[in-house]
DNA sequence: CTTTTTTGCACAATCGATGGTGCAATGACT
DNA sequence: AGTCATTGCACCATCGATTGTGCAAAAAAG
């Protein structure tokens, strides 16, 4: 109703404009006020004046006052992908529906960057913080832990705080059997046939490896370990492993195991470079969904990690308070080639 | 060196330990000494005390007085989107380069949703917005203007604010003559073969409308309203629209565009329910790039919006504090089918 | 050795909201 | 009428940093 431009309408000003104290005009708006016997017709009149004059609380001067501020951070390596930006997508409905403020920040997997990121953070006295994917998640924790901010750990796991991640032994497990299974209806597999390509120094990628490792020996007799390239996690890196391995043989693989989506981008500027027999007959497992890489021109297995349930047991978990640092597996999902999953974005409303 | 767990300090504790006042601490802290002509030597002493301290200044006590936050907005529609989640990423760099601090929030396409989730960021004090893709930009507009606060609009324009969009007609143009031109590599192209599927009632999806129509009528001579169906942006509508075209034809018309990611996303589940023949000759053109979009089993066509310069852009407007809400248009660029751009994931070091 | 100027800093108000404490007015009860 | 409990609210300190102002002490000028 009022002021175009002019500043935000405040207790004091309702204050003013009620004929009642400050303090009073806050308990009213902040929902204290049964508690400090406020009258009803007293709280009518200020909730009147706060909506004709557009109030709402300023809410750095209540977080400077309360030391709590209703932000609570996902900290990211990276928005770029699927996997993590549908991270944030349930991280956010997930705040929000707690009526908190989510605020979603990436570090690019630098660990020096995290710290600062984490540090800006707790400048802001946010509530409690989600380290997803870190680096360096101890390193983490211990700013946290200095500030006092509540914490947990998901999809890379640390050792001093509690840490929820895909069960990526059993993921890669089901991958890998996936992979073979269909690769075996193309005629007999060597295991000089069956690569896994990216990931890093990370507990991830070792346990992918671990589950790959068990599957691959298990069903085919053997695991050389040439066939384990760990390519970091960077497409321009994992082409250069695909190049190189194209290089030497002529070819790609008969079937692989990519470590992750971003990865399997590396084998999109791979395949922009070579034409459509070099890989006409592969077969790819992806850990990691992308609603596009499940339909690409060759048979292609996902895993869909549950980024949600990370998310509601990272919430349980801080709740509970719980100290500690135990760390929970989340299952994660085979997605077969061909299969268009639906997405948080299906919660959205779209009338037309 | 300090606790555990123990209080972050402030500058009345560093004032205590140094002797000096307050005030100073912070002019030294702040940088702003010089001007109080606080002596080297007690600025020394104060960040060496800070330093071993690990004292960072409360945000929240400094917004408040400030009434500035260093915290820049991002408005996003979704965050599950390789569009939107690599314009998230530009936006952190961007923004971290500049000393502040980003803070992504997505409102799901719900004007309402929108305008609640900028007058929560208007009470953290952010300093500016960058409205991207909001359904209701100048809803948004009469919001920011009250609180005083500075925005501009991305991707889809407003009437009140300036606006940074992509250049929706010439891209549909490029991205339909691509199409045709491949179509016509396979035989003559009858207008009803040229179909547009996606976006609904904003001006991005009109522009382009309009792009694929000029062209295709110039092309092919005619340009029959059938041809255009706009089902919205959600995957689970798209779908239902290529499969009510597929039940009326018994075949999916032989080139389309769509008119994003999303859209295409829909497409995806309309192949996952039918057989590979249903679409072994399509030609897709899609406004707007995924790195796994371009290698579907198909040829697709996608255009790039340059998602970095729009950002670019904002922050040149926002510092030029020009008033005139002008539209400034970013060209896109069309990206050929089987095509791997680098991306924001690009800049990260990941050596190993 | 004064007077003026400069240097170096302390003081105190302020940003907006919160919550403990105290106190007047009203009603209940003896 | 006097005592006591309850109701309804105002007052004030506080969170941590910023900033305008004032004032000694030191240095420069006379």
């Amino acid at each position: 109703m009022t002021g175009i431009g002019k500043k935000k309408a405040t207790i004091y000003d309702l204050s003013i404009l009620s004929g009642a104290s400050p303090s009073t005009v806050s308990a009213v708006l902040n929902g204290s006020w049964r508690k400090r016997r406020i009258k009803e017709a007293t709280a009518q009149l200020i909730r009147q004046l706060a909506n004709e004059h557009g109030y709402t609380a300023n809410l750095q001067a209540r977080g400077l006052r309360s030391s709590r501020s209703g932000l609570v951070g996902l900290l990211l390596p990276v928005h770029d992908n699927r996997y993590f930006s549908s991270m944030a997508q349930s991280f956010e409905a997930q705040v929000r529906s707690r009526g908190q403020c989510p605020l979603v920040v990436s570090a690019c997997r630098d660990p020096e960057e995290e710290r600062q990121v984490v540090e800006t953070l707790i400048s802001y006295s946010i509530d409690e913080l989600f380290i997803a994917g870190a680096t360096d998640p101890d390193g983490v924790h211990k700013v946290c832990e200095k500030a006092g901010l509540k914490h947990v750990n998901i999809d890379l796991p640390g050792t001093l705080a509690p840490s929820i991640i895909s069960d990526n032994y059993e993921g890669a497990r089901m991958l890998t059997q996936a992979i073979i299974e269909r690769a075996l209806e193309d005629g007999p597999l060597s295991p000089d046939d069956l690569y896994l390509f990216g990931g890093r120094n990370d507990h991830a990628s070792h346990e992918r490896i671990r589950g790959f490792r068990d599957v691959k020996r298990a069903s085919l007799g053997a695991d050389p370990d040439v066939c384990i390239q760990p390519t970091g996690y960077s497409p321009a890196m994992t082409a250069r492993a695909f190049e190189a391995f194209y290089e030497d043989h002529g070819k790609l693989p008969r079937a692989f195991f990519v470590n992750s989506s971003i990865n399997l981008e590396g084998l999109m500027r791979f395949l922009a470079l070579h034409p459509h027999e070099t890989f006409a007959d592969i077969i790819v497992g992806c850990y990691d969904y992308d609603p596009f890489g499940s339909f690409l021109p060759f048979p292609v297995f996902m895993i869909r990690q549950d980024s949600d349930a990370m998310i509601t047991k990272g919430f349980a978990i801080l709740d509970a308070d719980r100290r500690p640092p135990t760390t929970h597996l989340v299952r994660p999902s085979l997605v077969p080639p061909r299969t268009a999953l639906i997405g948080p974005l299906d919660a959205l409303k779209d009338i037309e």
